[in-house]
DNA sequence: CAATAGATCATCT
DNA sequence: GATGATCTATTGC
């Protein structure tokens, strides 16, 4: 675990990313994008676990059922955020991988908590272990602020932003089932910095 | 501890 | 009308 950052030392720690980095099939961008940073506003956290969908093959992707009005952003160019509302209550952030036209994405399940703490604290009403502020799909959106209202939102640059460490951080990555699925459940297509105190609950 | 229930609504059948 | 890429609180051992 790392000492909270500054949001402009944070910035001047990282770089950002082209578009093109997102150009590639959801099951290589996801584990590319663990140790990345993602920023909303004046807060953000370090990526710690990723999940791929695929697309039209994987029953398990929303993009299997085919362009929708909510499904559509992953159709388009890569970089971009897919943010789905779901059980009535929750904001899951997705990252558009793959080429127009291959709507593979990857989900954002956990972060690490790295910049303004008491601002997701109190987006959160949460007051226990800094983790348990971001160790969740649902749960990190609500820290960051992130909603429908950032669906489409380019990801390279802007306020809603991923970037990498100048320094790279060294870590293993593991590869499991996806969590919380019923078709394709026993692809491996999740993908954490093994042993990260961050990980979502089982 | 583990298992379960309840919250709550956009999306698709 | 049923379901779901979840979270929290509560119940039960």
């Amino acid at each position: 675990m790392r000492a909270e950052y500054k949001l402009g030392k944070l910035l001047r720690a990282t770089e950002r990313l082209s578009l093109k980095f997102f150009e590639r099939p959801a099951s290589e961008l996801a584990p590319a994008l663990l140790g990345c940073v993602l920023l909303h506003g004046r807060t953000g956290g370090m990526i710690v676990e990723t999940e791929a969908y695929l697309g039209l093959d994987d029953l398990a992707a929303h993009a299997s059922r085919g362009l929708t009005e909510r499904t559509k952003v992953l159709f388009g160019p890569p970089g971009r955020a897919y943010v789905y509302f779901i059980y009535g209550m929750h904001e899951c952030l997705n990252v558009v991988a793959d080429r127009e036209g291959s709507p593979g994405c990857v989900l954002i399940r956990a972060l690490e908590p790295l910049c303004g703490l008491e601002e997701m604290q109190a987006r959160r009403n949460w007051t226990g272990g800094e983790c348990g502020l971001t160790n969740g799909p649902g749960k990190l959106t609500q820290a960051l602020g992130i909603t429908r209202a950032q669906y489409g939102a380019r990801l390279d640059r802007g306020p809603l932003t991923i970037r990498r460490w100048r320094e790279k951080p060294e870590f293993r990555v593991a590869v499991t089932p996806r969590i919380g699925i019923r078709a394709c459940a026993d692809w491996p297509l999740r993908f954490v910095w093994a042993g990260h105190p961050c990980l979502s609950k089982r």
